[in-house]
DNA sequence: CCGGTTGTGTGGATCGTTCCACATGTGGAA
DNA sequence: TTCCACATGTGGAACGATCCACACAACCGG
């Protein structure tokens, strides 16, 4: 007899109040300010809400307040059938923390970048979401101020360069990342160690190449000839950049890779010209991607904390919201060096 | 003098009905039903909606029509650090094409399985969303009745078996794919043609199974002893996993995995024994990931049509919402080889 | 005993849209 | 002419929450 009611409609507020034998607005004081109901009135209220197992209605609290508690995230094309492998562990901490914070993540999907200020424009007038999670900023980027102008915040997961318009970012320490790189590998006995890199068109790469550019030198060792860069869109113009890698008269024993993708295509290099990975050649990624811990021998690379990425992105967001943390609140995070087979003593005979 | 005024607050319905001359109905007539209303008030209508930039607010549509537009779908937690590699492409064409149907894409997180039924219980109740989109059922998946008797649809990438509820899903003919991959390599010279799977947890694998048996078997071929299964939640396992296929003695000359990480950890085995893939070993994998693009040789693998399985997920529950589509409707697609160069002609000496 | 402050509780108005019921004018069938 | 069907247009009510203004005590110091 005590069968529950299969998909009736659910509780309101009134009916809440009702059963406690309150006004509405008493209801609501004890659901978002506690402090503001007697105890006693309280209690009573919350009983009432186990009872009907109450829940607020989200749409029209948001009607009212004028406020979704929603965040809107783009995920990346994917360029060239080659998928961005950071995403996943990313936007899974981002959508945990969003709830654990009462907001929720909404996914935007945008072929080009024309079309995303479309997309953010139409989730903006259809007022949809509260502020914008922004990824893979470039120079100058201008997404921060478009959105601003619009009155709607936005965090960056990359730091934003260029001061036209001062905005919030968390981005991990890119540079602290391959100077531990460079350490791990003189440490190993290396001197000759390479930068492989995509062209400076993403602030990110920049920074990874200044790492390793600093330690090098404070190592006492030469920067010259070692640096190879080149548009690394798909695995075969990565090869083709690698390759330049051992056109000198004195090859490195070591190589820093800008990103993961890289450093395999170094190992395809290497192993097309005879040297073995890891003996005749250590090389060093970044992301620390699922085809690192796949490649043979398993790549050396560096880890971003992902899940405290995304965590932070959200208190940042959540804070700005709510007039607690400046517009412009910036963040940055240490990533941490994996070592694997891949990087091994230099062989004397180099 | 025509500057824009920033962050002003958006028109209305009734700002443009008061611009347009007509009533607030006229103009939700003109939106939602052009035909019901005449075509000079229609374009009159129309007019003031351009020149005010009008976009009709979700949240009051919502709360009015008791539907969000909006579709939940969780993402899968990373079990032990190995991110599903195929979610990205997945979520990419979800998220493009319910924009197209004019739908949003929410995303929940949840830890574990007991924790993924209270978000959408949350999710549900809170009125966040009017449909969900499921992802790698197991047998007997409760969560289709589960959302059904809380008078909510779902439709699942990846079939249901059980027959307690029926419910909708798309998924990938995985026994066509293993079936294509055996009748490549038997083309190749191959006679002793194995399979490496998990365990039969999730249907996925065994439909990628059967696929295999019965083509292997069409061939005339033998099935005995050429079956390897064990869990593989990691690369560490996986390799356990695939050590065993060597162990007979009469090896297979060629390998049909259920998974791109299987298939990965076959080459690592393979090489630890001096045979070299491709030559001594052909292997084809499942998913056409990242690593077996990056992976030496590339792994010839099977390709599910993610971008359109995403498409039609959002069409079956754009359509079960309509009423258009009963609530269990069902789709299989095919999958499409993608032969690289773990795959050669079986060499005579075996 | 008064005016003021604080603590607590309340119902009406409101957010921006769609549903509903109804008003009007037209035209064709009876 | 009468009647009904149909096309078209309208304002009030409703969705379910919060904002606002106010009511009513209790309590304070003067």
């Amino acid at each position: 007899m005590e069968e529950i009611e299969r998909s009736a409609k659910p509780p309101t507020l009134a009916m809440v109040a009702a059963r406690a034998g309150v006004g509405r607005q008493t209801v609501s004081y004890a659901l978002n300010m506690p402090q503001r109901v007697a105890p006693q009135t309280l209690a009573k209220v919350r009983a009432a809400i186990d009872e009907l197992g109450y829940r607020p209605n989200r749409v029209a609290r948001s009607l009212r307040t004028q406020a979704t508690r929603t965040i809107g995230y783009r995920i990346q094309p994917t360029p060239h059938g080659v998928p961005s492998p950071v995403l996943d562990r990313f936007v899974h901490a981002l959508a945990g923390t969003a709830r654990r914070q009462g907001y929720n993540i909404l996914l935007c999907a945008a072929e080009d970048d024309g079309e995303e200020l479309e997309v953010y424009d139409e989730l903006i007038r259809t007022a949809a979401v509260d502020a914008f999670v922004l990824s893979d900023p470039v120079y100058d980027d201008p997404r921060p101020a478009w959105l601003a102008e619009r009155g709607v915040p936005s965090v960056s997961f990359g730091r934003i360069w260029g001061r036209e318009h001062a905005s919030a970012w968390v981005d991990v320490d890119g540079a602290a990342g391959t100077r531990a790189a460079v350490d791990h590998l003189v440490e190993l006995g290396h001197r000759q160690i390479a930068f492989l890199g995509r062209p400076e068109d993403r602030a990110t790469v920049d920074d990874r190449f200044r790492g390793w550019k600093s330690a090098v030198q404070d190592h006492g060792l030469s920067v010259r000839g070692r640096v190879v860069r080149g548009p690394a869109e798909s695995l075969g113009q990565a090869r083709e950049v690698a390759a330049r890698l051992f056109g000198g008269k004195r090859p490195p024993t070591a190589v820093v890779a800008s990103h993961d993708l890289l450093a395999i295509a170094c190992y395809h290099e290497a192993t097309r010209r005879g040297l073995r990975i890891g003996d005749d050649l250590s090389v060093v990624g970044f992301d620390d991607s699922l085809p690192a811990l796949m490649a043979q021998p398993a790549l050396t690379s560096i880890n971003q904390p992902l899940e405290l990425v995304g965590q932070e992105i959200v208190r940042l967001v959540v804070g700005i919201l709510a007039g607690e943390l400046p517009p412009d609140h910036e963040v940055v995070l240490q990533p941490s060096l994996v070592v694997r087979e891949s990087t091994r003593p230099a062989t004397p005979h180099h």
